[in-house]
This record gives C-alpha cells, sequence and structure tokens, in this order.
DNA sequence: CAATCGCTTCACT
DNA sequence: CTAACGAGTGAAGCGATTG
C-alpha cells in the first residue's frame, strides 16, 4: 500500500441541493430520508453547516432535529441525483490516469503509488480546484501513505481542507485521538473498548493483540494494525456488489398480508430495476421485517439456479415474509438478493 | 476441511 | 451532559451444515 490520494465531498447531498435550489444557501436545511408529508418518521441524511451550528447531525431523527431547529428547510433526499453528480465526480479523477476506488457515493481513494508526497498533494489540490470550478462543488483532500490514514487526513481537515500526512508523522496524529476516529469504529465497538479502558488510538496500540483478538476477533487485529501505523488496505478499482437491496417503512404498522405483499411486490421491482443496472443475476434472497418494537428479522433463501426473474423474486420474498409474521405488527420490510452474478450477454438463466 | 447457508451485528450517510 | 427517536444501504462475521 502505498501514497494515497483521498477526496471526500462535503456534505454532500446537501451541497447537491444547493446546485439544485440556490435560494436555500446560507439558510439551515437538511435532507432526509422521508417524504416531507412523514418527514418526522424517518432521519436526516446530512446537512448544511448553517443546521450543524444548531446540533442537527446525520443519522438523527427528524423529529429531534425539528427541535432543536423547528425553522430548518427540510427536504427528501434524490439520490438519484446524487449518484449522476458522483459519477461526474468520478470521471473527474479519472481524467489522472491512475486508478480509483468509489469508497461511497461522495468518498473516492486515488492510488498515487506513483508519485512522492510533494507531487500527490500537488496533484490532490488540483483534483479539489477543479471538481470545484467544473461542479461547484466543495469538498476536502487528504493525502497519506495508506487509504485508511488518507481519508483521516481528509477527516482533519473538514470541511473544504487539504492535508498532508507523510508515513512518519501518522503515529504522532494517531496517538491522542479517539478511538471513535479510526474508519470502521462506530458506537459499538467504541462503547466496547471503553468498557475495557481504552480511549485513545494510542491507547489502542499498546492494548495486547491477544487481548483484541479475543474480545473483537478478526477485527480486533486489524485495528490494532492500524493504531500502529499499518494499514494492509488496497485500492480496488472496481467494486463488485455483494447485495442489492430495498426496504421501506410503512404509513403505519400492519400484520395485513394484502398491504405487505404490495409493499413487497414494489420493493422487488425497485430491486430488480437496480439487478439489471449492473446486470446481476441473483440466487440468494433475503426478506426483513422490523416489528413495532423495532426489532428485527431476517430469513433468506438459496436458490436451486440463478435468476433475474421479477416473478420469483417476489414469489420468493412473499414466502419467506410470511415466515417472519409474529404477533409484533411489522413497521418495515426488505427485500434484497445476494450471490450475485453479471449475467452480461450470458445465456438464459432459469 | 472448505464451501455454503442462514442469520446477526455493525458502520456510515 | 446525553437521551430523545429510529431510514436506508450494504459489508462482514459467525456458527451450523454439508459434501
Amino acid at each position: 500500500m502505498g501514497i494515497v490520494i483521498f477526496i471526500d465531498m462535503d456534505y454532500f447531498f446537501a451541497a447537491c441541493e444547493e446546485l439544485h435550489h440556490p435560494e436555500i444557501k446560507g439558510k439551515p436545511f437538511a435532507v432526509g430520508t422521508a417524504p416531507e408529508a412523514s418527514k418526522i418518521r424517518g432521519v436526516i441524511q446530512t446537512c448544511n453547516y448553517e443546521a450543524r451550528a444548531f446540533g442537527v447531525r446525520s443519522g438523527m431523527s427528524t423529529a429531534i432535529a425539528l427541535q432543536k431547529k423547528p425553522d430548518m428547510i427540510y427536504l427528501e433526499s434524490d439520490d438519484v441525483y446524487y449518484e449522476e453528480v458522483s459519477k461526474r465526480i468520478l470521471e473527474i479523477l479519472k481524467r489522472y490516469g491512475m486508478a480509483v476506488e468509489e469508497c461511497s457515493i461522495d468518498e473516492f481513494a486515488i492510488d498515487a503509488a506513483a508519485l512522492d508526497y510533494e507531487k500527490a498533494f500537488e496533484t490532490g489540490k488540483r483534483i479539489k480546484g477543479e471538481i470545484n470550478a467544473d461542479l461547484g462543488l466543495p469538498c476536502t483532500v487528504g493525502v497519506s501513505f495508506g487509504k485508511t490514514f488518507a481519508k483521516m487526513a481528509c477527516d482533519d481537515g473538514k470541511p473544504n481542507g487539504a492535508v498532508l500526512l507523510k508515513e512518519a508523522e501518522i503515529p504522532k496524529f494517531l496517538s491522542a485521538k479517539e478511538v471513535r476516529k479510526l474508519p470502521g469504529i462506530g458506537p459499538k465497538t467504541e462503547e466496547k473498548l471503553h468498557s475495557i479502558g481504552i480511549r485513545t488510538i494510542g491507547e489502542l496500540a499498546k492494548a495486547d493483540t491477544s487481548m483484541l483478538l479475543a474480545e473483537f476477533g478478526s477485527i480486533g487485529s486489524e485495528l490494532h494494525n492500524l493504531s500502529n501505523g499499518v494499514d494492509n488496505s488496497k485500492i480496488i478499482d472496481s467494486q463488485e456488489a455483494v447485495s442489492i437491496g430495498r426496504e421501506r417503512t410503512m404509513e403505519s404498522e400492519t400484520n395485513d398480508l394484502a398491504v405487505i405483499d404490495m409493499e413487497i411486490d414494489s420493493l422487488s421491482d425497485a430491486v430488480v430495476v437496480e439487478l439489471k443496472k449492473k446486470s446481476y443475476s441473483y440466487k440468494n434472497v433475503t426478506a426483513k421485517a422490523r416489528y413495532s418494537d423495532f426489532t428485527f428479522r431476517i430469513k433468506s433463501r438459496t436458490l436451486q439456479n440463478y435468476s433475474d426473474s421479477p416473478a420469483i423474486l417476489k414469489s420468493v420474498s412473499k414466502q419467506l415474509i410470511r415466515e417472519l409474521i409474529t404477533s409484533k405488527k411489522m413497521r418495515k420490510v426488505g427485500v434484497r438478493v445476494s450471490t450475485l452474478i453479471s449475467s452480461k450477454g450470458q445465456n438464459r438463466l432459469l
């Protein structure tokens, strides 16, 4: 793993919305998952810095966000548009002739192994300027040794920054930071680390390897390496999808199979659209139910053969969702396909 | 023993 | 300070099963 240029878009969905609706720029607003009519049932995906000033955060329920800033503007997220913008960013990055990994819709890692730090940093800043000039979008660039540390350098520079973190500086950069800043450590792992007395990355680096392995499994040794400045990840040019799914919270909680089946049909159609776009066939189907008490369960089935049929997907997921019916009503249902193969230009599959 | 299956857990936006 | 309230997408890990 060599030098990496990491590009992370600043408040990406919100920045896209500012392009669409210039008049909201400067006012606090947020992009959420639910339509306007039922927005309090959804969560905030992202918001601009004006809204963040009032304590609004991504992942926060919209009801709470609106307590903090009642007159905040609310917009329903427009994923199709964001995906389009993301592709345009990717095109800009590809012009530089280096391998690019799409880490997420708004994060990209560029393999700059052929460059030295100064050259990579210059290139990163140039890319940043180009994205801003061509698309009108702000971003932050981080350059370091390995994907993970380039991303962390990037996090440090947000928003609208550029950070160079050379390999020799990584241990010092890491040591005082809270463990939560390590990519891959979320609320659960953080809590567990706290409970064994580890709060900073420096403390994690010094922790006993076998203890981490016992407590956290393979993730533990991975984290131990990272906290010691060792990143074994590679840049993956084009990532194959492992699964494709759609899920939706229903208008009201129900066990009515007529309602649920309709939902399953429409989710299945959405999954097949995505599947077609990527020319995949599926062999595994999973149905998911979230209940009124917020617990959830899934049920899955592997088919005899690969398929690209919407009808099969619908009938299998309807069977599976029936096995998930309990006395607790369902508030959300989902359909997911996995075990995918590329079916581009392939003969017919059952 | 390795691959597969069914399912849970977790992270991130 | 930290709960409140709680969407959608996807990857990875794990124990059991199977060949």
